[in-house]
DNA sequence: GTAGGGTTAG
């Protein structure tokens, strides 16, 4: 009843007053009056109400003290969800009155919001230094200053506005105002995750220079976008400059630095940062262990990783399921699936509900141990569990079917990729390419990967050694070289694999001279030469009946701290074996037989020939 | 409300 009275009067004054200044606190009045009575219903069922607002009414109802903030922001989001209803939306001053009222409340959330509008739209955004000083013009108040530029601060961060974010910083550290540590490593995190490095660390180095406080968290984030960028040892200088400031490193900022080691795959250096943790008295946590058992895992150690596990549990260091995921990867790569699938049982028992990373880690270790049909059953079993199909499942169900050769499968799975909307990206391309390589397919797979680049994705290292694998398999060392300078050009470091596959390319020609070339190269730029670098060398040396040459590159093996592997000794034996030494080759089957390979067809034969050669001498 | 770890290709 009260609440039609109060329209049929707002109806009437709005029919009868002409806007002028008085009419515009009646106009304000009349609003808060119905805001208090009724909340916003009135204006939502009668939008004409409002046909006379202007930004002077508005900023009257915002700075209304007999209005709560709570019917303040009702009326605010109304107004911006009908701004075509009214004749003007609401002015910068307007937004800061209820910025400011909403900071009086408390109400920090809301006052985020409202500064999100200014910061999206062109015509409320101010210069930081023009919104303080109308905010200094109406209310004397620092701490509300502080808070309003720490908030437009964190606004523009969200919107991935980062010149304003720094205009913000730069004018709060002008102005002498507190600044948040918090907020700025958002900024710092933001940068860093859209690979601003660059920036991230300049402005690491601006809080630093400001003479804020800093704590372990910030410096970690520096440190952490260098060692992604493989800048490990800038990241390390980093952070004994800052320990000289008083800023130790922790535990995460140890995992940090151990990430990018653990990715080089540079076991010394690990034991260094170890060491020092030790002596630093930094104990290892979950991410610690995680670490260093994926360290094993790519050396297929798995009973370290599994030392290492045990450990953590009788150290008190909670499991996680990342943990999980690791060990259980781990033993996928060894072919170990009992034990993968009786950790996955532990894992569920426990009460972890298994992810996409799990099942990722599963289905990899059945598709490498050929077992497809059983991936594709766990794909489903996880697809039922509400996890869908990703790119990367995707992809790992893709290379189990292409190293079986099942074409026509990989075809359809493309297809259901693409009803996803998921376009193949450079794992794709590379993983069906390398497919058409063991069928010999050699055009076919160039195909493909020329195809990848007209269709935008760029060539990345992986992309770049598949194809010199094919030019040097074709013998076409003048392109395979061309693509290895352009590698290099780019900064795409070749590593370990890459020099690997050209010099496997050359030994399989016989072209010693090249191959060893690219051995010296390798050890110049800091690559040590690897089993496979060796085997491929050893081999050559076989094709070009140099057996002392390959026997003196295997004795070479074990003073490098490299173990022969199955293909070594395959190598060896059957080169021993082509020249009659049958004795020195059955010498090397037994060694091969107590380091615990299986012989396969080839060695068997080779072995036998050796006899009739020998017997024939 | 804050930083660091897990699944795919050569």
């Amino acid at each position: 009843m009260a609440t039609r009275r109060l329209l049929l009067a707002f109806k009437r004054f709005l029919q009868t007053s002409p806007s002028s200044m008085s009419s515009n606190q009646e106009l304000a009045a009349m609003i808060v009056k119905t805001l208090k009575l009724s909340g916003i219903k009135p204006f939502e069922n009668t939008p004409s109400l409002l046909s006379n607002l202007n930004s002077r009414v508005t900023h009257l109802v915002f700075s209304n003290p007999k209005l709560p903030p709570k019917s303040c922001i009702l009326f605010f989001k109304f107004l911006q969800g009908n701004q075509s209803l009214t004749s003007s939306k609401p002015g910068l001053h307007a937004h800061l009155i209820l910025v400011f009222r909403l900071y009086r409340a408390r109400r920090f959330a809301e006052m985020r919001n409202v500064l999100n509008s200014v910061a999206m739209d062109d015509s409320l955004r101010w210069s930081v230094a023009d919104m303080v000083s109308m905010i200094w013009d109406n209310w004397n108040e620092q701490k509300f200053v502080e808070k309003f530029c720490d908030i437009l601060f964190r606004v523009y961060v969200d919107n991935k506005m980062f010149d304003d974010s720094g205009g913000v910083f730069e004018y709060m550290v002008k102005s002498g105002l507190k600044i948040d540590e918090w907020s700025c490593l958002s900024y710092l995190t933001a940068l860093k995750k859209c690979d601003k490095t660059e920036e991230c660390l300049g402005f690491f180095r601006r809080m630093v220079e400001s003479g804020m406080e800093i704590t372990v968290y910030s410096m970690t984030t520096a440190i952490d976008a260098l060692c992604r960028k493989g800048r490990v040892e800038e990241a390390i200088e980093l952070m004994k400059e800052m320990g000289g400031q008083g800023i130790k490193p922790n535990v995460a900022t140890y995992a940090t630095i151990l990430h990018a080691y653990v990715k080089r795959k540079d076991s010394k250096r690990i034991d260094e940062v170890l060491n020092l943790m030790e002596k630093d008295k930094v104990c290892h946590d979950a991410v610690t262990y995680t670490l260093l058992m994926s360290h094993y895992a790519d050396f297929g150690q798995v009973k370290d990783a599994d030392k290492l596990f045990d450990e953590m549990r009788e150290r008190g260091v909670k499991v996680d399921i990342q943990v999980y995921t690791t060990i259980i990867s781990c033993h996928c790569k060894a072919g170990n699936l009992k034990r993968a699938f009786s950790l996955f049982d532990d894992l569920t028992e426990k009460g972890f509900v298994p992810n996409a990373y799990v099942y990722g880690a599963l289905i990899d270790g059945l598709c490498k141990a050929g077992q497809v049909e059983a991936a594709e059953k766990l794909v489903i079993d996880m697809q039922s569990r509400g996890i869908d199909l990703n790119p990367v499942v995707f992809n790992t169900l893709l290379d189990g079917y292409c190293k079986r050769g099942m074409i026509d499968e990989s075809l359809k799975l493309q297809a259901v990729m693409q009803k996803k909307g998921f376009e193949p990206d450079e794992f794709a391309y590379n993983i069906i390419a390398s497919g058409m390589c063991k069928l010999k397919q050699h055009d076919e797979a160039k195909r493909l990967l020329f195809e990848m680049v007209e269709k935008g994705v760029v060539l990345n290292s992986v992309n770049i050694t598949t194809l010199i694998s094919i030019y040097s398999r074709e013998g076409n060392f003048n392109e395979a070289n061309r693509l290895f300078r352009e590698m290099k050009r780019k900064g795409q470091k070749p590593n370990a694999i890459t020099y690997n596959t050209l010099i496997g390319g050359y030994t399989r020609k016989g072209k010693m001279k090249e191959a060893y070339q690219l051995k010296d190269e390798m050890e110049n730029v800091g690559i040590m030469p690897d089993e496979y670098t060796y085997t491929s060398l050893l081999h050559g040396e076989c094709i070009c009946r140099k057996i002392d040459a390959a026997m003196k590159l295997f004795n070479e093996m074990p003073q490098r701290g490299l173990v022969p592997s199955l293909a070594t000794y395959t190598a060896i034996i059957s080169g021993l074996s082509k020249e009659g030494r049958s004795h020195e080759a059955h010498r090397l089957y037994n060694q091969m037989i107590s380091a615990g390979h299986m012989p396969d067809e080839r060695v068997y034969t080779s072995l036998v020939s050796s006899l009739h050669t020998s017997g024939s001498q």
